[in-house]
DNA sequence: CTCCTCCGTTAGAAATATCTTACGTTAGAA
DNA sequence: TTCTAACGTAAGATATTTCTAACGGAGGAG
């Protein structure tokens, strides 16, 4: 997941992303997008592939590129359970206000 | 969405932020949990509260601190909209190699 | 008031990321 | 084979990140 993060905190990475989500496309294809040269896509598309977000397929001379959700799965399980985590939290926290914000002994949790 | 990413993908402040996932912590409890120096650890704290991931309260000299799970919902709608966007891919992709891998024209499509 | 604790900020060193230029490799056309 | 097109890789410059050491301010105890 580390790889997964660091990949997508570039924003030109995320652009090549946004890409190839829906299409696929060769490397110089997605360069021509963009205002830098073409050993720099070359290299974040090494880094996007190393991280498992892009899948890449080789046809003659060229190579074809296109995102991966699956390497996404890793990622989306952390923020899904910090996401929930935190959302069971302020549940607590707000049923506890409700139930009296002086009080130190709430009549032991049955939610709503 | 920028900030948030760049603030997950350094390993220590995803650590800082398990830290206080369920609990409230001093700067200098979360910094005992650490071998960097407690500076170090104030300047994670900066940036996690920048990219809205953390929620600081002021007690006394003390500061403390707090995941707030609302800081992820940029992130969180980002990937989930990659997610889904890539599943349909796949699944549009299986239910054309399913009515034959050899056809050009498939049945006009329908599903299952 | 003085003293002490807790913490953020600054300055600078070391590691890392991102880009450009130059070069090497592979696949197909002539 | 020779030539060309499409890419990746290596080397090096510059910008950014991450840490440590030193310092400064705010809040309570005596």
């Amino acid at each position: 997941m580390e790889e997964q993060l660091r990949a997508l905190a570039g924003p030109r990475r995320r652009q090549i992303l946004e890409l190839v989500q829906d299409r696929e496309l060769s490397a110089g294809q997605i360069a021509a997008h963009f205002e830098v040269t073409r050993p720099a896509i070359s290299q974040h598309l090494t880094v996007l592939k190393a991280a498992g977000l892009v899948a890449e397929r080789r046809d003659g001379t060229r190579r074809m590129y296109r995102a991966n959700p699956a390497g996404l799965t890793g990622l989306k399980q952390f923020i899904d359970r910090f996401w929930a985590t935190g959302l069971a939290r302020l549940k607590t926290e707000a049923e506890a206000e409700a139930a009296g914000p002086g009080r130190r002994q709430p009549a032991a949790g049955r939610g709503a």
